[in-house]
Formats: C-alpha cells, structure tokens, sequence
DNA sequence: CGTATTGTATCATACTATGATACAATAGCA
DNA sequence: TGCTATTGTATCATAGTATGATACAATACG
C-alpha cells in the first residue's frame, strides 16, 4: 500500500505524508476509509509508531484526515484542503512541477518521454470516467 | 538570480541546489558561465557561506558545474548528468511527478489547469528552437 | 613576490528526526 | 457497569544534520 525508502534524503514522515497524500489524490483510498493503525502501519513499514503518527497528524492538519484516540484515523471527503488562496496553490503547484521537469531535463529525458509521463499520471489523478 | 525561502522546510542548501538545477536545465546559465562566488551569493541570500558552498559541492558531484578553489564555479557543458540508468530516472521522474500532480489535484486544481501549466513549463525546459 | 579572491576544511551549536516508553481516550464485551 | 484491548497522544532521550564562525589553501594578477 505504501513504501519508503532508507536512502532517500527525504525524512520518513515526509515520505509517509507524500504517499498517503498520492494514494487519496488517485482515489486510491475513499473518504470514509480507514488508514492502518499508527503501530500497524509503523510496522509494516519499520519504523517508529511516532514516525506514522506524526505524519497522521500532519494529514489532519491539513484536512485530509480525521484522527481520534482510542477509534483510528479516517480519510475526510474530498476537498480543497491545502491552505493558500488559488492563485498561491497554482504557485506553489508551478514551482513544484519547474523543479521536477528540469530534473527530468538535466537527466536526459527528451520531451516526449516527459509529456507521455505527464499524460499517463494526469489520468491517475483526473480520470476519465468512462475509463474506469 | 534565485530565491529561497526561509519558511520552506526544505533545507537552504537543497534549495539552492534545486534553484540552480533549474536555471541550468532551463538554459538561464549556459556552460562556461561562472556561478558567482560563494561568498557573494551567500550574502546575497542572507546564509552563511558553507550553505553556499555545499550545494556548489553537491552540483560539481552531479556533474553539472566544476569548481577549483582561487578560481570560481563553472557551469559545464550540458549532460546527462544524473546517475543511474535510463529506466532508473524514468522512475524517479514519475514519482517526482505523481508527488506534484498529487499535490495540485488535492488542491484542488482543474486537469486543466494542470495541463496549461505543464505545457508552459514544457517549453521552458525542452523550447522549440524557432521560439528563441 | 605580495595581495586579493576563491573554494575547502574544521569545529561548535542549534535544530530536527527518530525512537523508547508511558499516558489517555474510545470501543466492545462479560 | 467494569475490564480489557485498541488507538492516538504526550514526554523524554539520542543521533544525526543543517547552519554558522573561523581558519586554511590554491589560484590569479599586479
């Protein structure tokens, strides 16, 4: 369900709040889900139950999901959760994406091996809906 | 030139390397331009200039820039430069991707809106030659 | 040869990530 | 109700890392 990786510069918590992040933005997971329990998940992955936990609670704060002791952590409806006004997110969402392209140039990609990435994840995460 | 962001959590270093790794994949430097000396770059972002010079360091080690002490930090003639096999960076290139499409569609940003923006970025980093 | 300029190395310090352990709230069952 | 298991939270310790202050070394240039 989700994987981290020791020799990424990335701290663990990151990766674990990245990748929660991508399976609710695939629809991977649904509003209404249960996320695996803090010392589950930690397990799995082999790592420390604060490490998940605090990922869950950067999760919440953002408003993806909803943890409450003693029940679990549940994945909220779909919505517009990270701050910022539109004009900020489409900002922060253009640097993000300048950053990642010119890592793609600089290792060599040709600009259609780019566009067809882009093309095939846009349908992860903007599906069609006939094709599902 | 390049801009960091003291509330980013990303370290100061790893943003200059990104920023920098950005003007070269963009052709904003060519190859035989010279970086500006560690110490005038650092004062002009405000950190000390070991930061400055780490990621001077980190680029020399990817191959993109050389350095030599008395003399300065050149950029140096665009590669390939990223390690690891072509398939390899492929891979590392769609998770970098997934993350940030991720990121804008939990945004709440239109496929569209996406689309636009990539296709701009596009041709910023893979231009077509008669637009130049 | 001497001075300025540039990158490098060394050391100290503050911060952060991670982990070990204990605490608190909820659920569920006898 | 009371007991136990389950779940998230809080506290504390420790290792690692980022950043900075300062000194060193190599190159350029008059």
């Amino acid at each position: 369900m989700l994987a981290i990786s020791i020799d990424d510069p990335l701290p663990i918590h990151d990766q674990i709040i990245i990748g929660l992040r991508r399976l609710i933005a695939a629809a991977k997971v649904l509003p209404g889900d249960e996320l695996p329990p803090v010392r589950q998940l930690a397990a799995d992955l082999g790592v420390n139950l604060n490490t998940v936990a605090r990922a869950y609670r950067a999760l919440e704060t953002e408003g993806l999901v909803s943890s409450v002791r003693g029940r679990g952590t549940v994945v909220l409806a779909d919505r517009e959760a990270i701050g910022g006004t539109r004009k900020a997110k489409a900002k922060r969402f253009t640097a993000a994406m300048s950053n990642v392209l010119a890592g793609g140039k600089l290792a060599g990609l040709s600009r259609d091996d780019a566009q067809r990435i882009v093309d095939q994840l846009l349908d992860v995460y903007w599906p069609h809906h006939q094709s599902r």
